[in-house]
DNA sequence: GTAGAACCTGGAGCGCGCTCCAGGTCAAGC
DNA sequence: GCTTGACCTGGAGCGCGCTCCAGGTTCTAC
């Protein structure tokens, strides 16, 4: 115990593994928000130290990053639980789990297009806000006020 | 009154107006949501009818659909005060205005960048059970199960 | 052994953006 | 006058995704 990390006695056979501060501080999620995903269901029961203190093994890691990338694309914690049971059922559920990508893929895209269009409409605002200014200074003054609609 | 659209009396110098039902229709939010955007402040007090009902005006319709795109680019409702309280305070306020408007703007160029980053890894997953699929489907089962990761 | 930090559990609480409810008023048709 | 339905108000309630809390245990350093 040289470095600043704890680790588990490490039996040799098993990797080493995370405590809950650790998969906090590289994933940037809470303690409670880990735990919550846990009782959830989103993931698998970790693994514990002796005394009940869970202990993040690198597939842990590698399953809550993909999490946060779905929850990234806007993936309900509802829909994250059935993929994770899915995921939990085993292989036989591959095709499933196609499929419920695939239709979340596709919202998403939509999703995109959609604020992209309210986003053209926020670029027409400002420069109609920029052209107000504009003119505003080239006039100079000129009767200050009562011209509101925008 | 032929048509079955009920309207105010129309002392003529008055646009016609719309009742709550129908801006509700109009712009896909729900009665109480229009009542509860009034009540926050996001629209100004609506004109009544002698009977204290609401009609709406034109002017109040398009506020209402810009506000709709302001939420559809992700924009808080407290943000949407902000802003609506800017221009209840007239002309003075466009630069303010202008300046949220390019705030919120930058902030959603980079919510949609982080969407297609998410995105992409999606695909990816996408793609690995697809070949996951295809595998399985050339081997013809042998060795069922046991080798979940993903 | 002991202090203090880190962790545990179950459950309550919170901020957001609505949504619903009770109890009432108003307008139109019969 | 009566019924029906659209509308009104103030306020409670809800689903989501966490976040916080109390009370207890465990781990690490000294």
């Amino acid at each position: 115990m040289t470095s600043g990390q704890p680790r588990e006695p490490l039996p040799r056979d098993r990797e080493p593994t995370l405590t809950i501060a650790q998969v906090a501080e590289r994933t940037g999620l809470s303690h409670d928000t880990l735990r919550y995903y846990e009782k959830a269901g989103l993931i698998e029961r970790v693994g514990r130290s002796t005394g009940n203190q869970r202990r993040y093994q690198a597939a842990d890691l590698a399953w809550l990053e993909f999490l946060l990338r779905l929850r990234g694309t806007g993936m309900s914690i509802a829909d994250m639980q059935r993929f994770a049971a899915l995921r939990a059922a085993g292989n036989v559920t591959v095709a499933d789990r196609l499929a419920m990508l695939r239709e979340h893929r596709a919202e998403l895209a939509e999703r995109i297009r959609a604020l992209r269009r309210n986003a053209s409409v926020l670029d027409d605002k400002i420069d109609h806000y920029q052209r107000l200014l504009l003119d505003e200074h080239e006039i100079e003054h000129e009767q200050p006020g009562s011209d509101e609609t925008t």
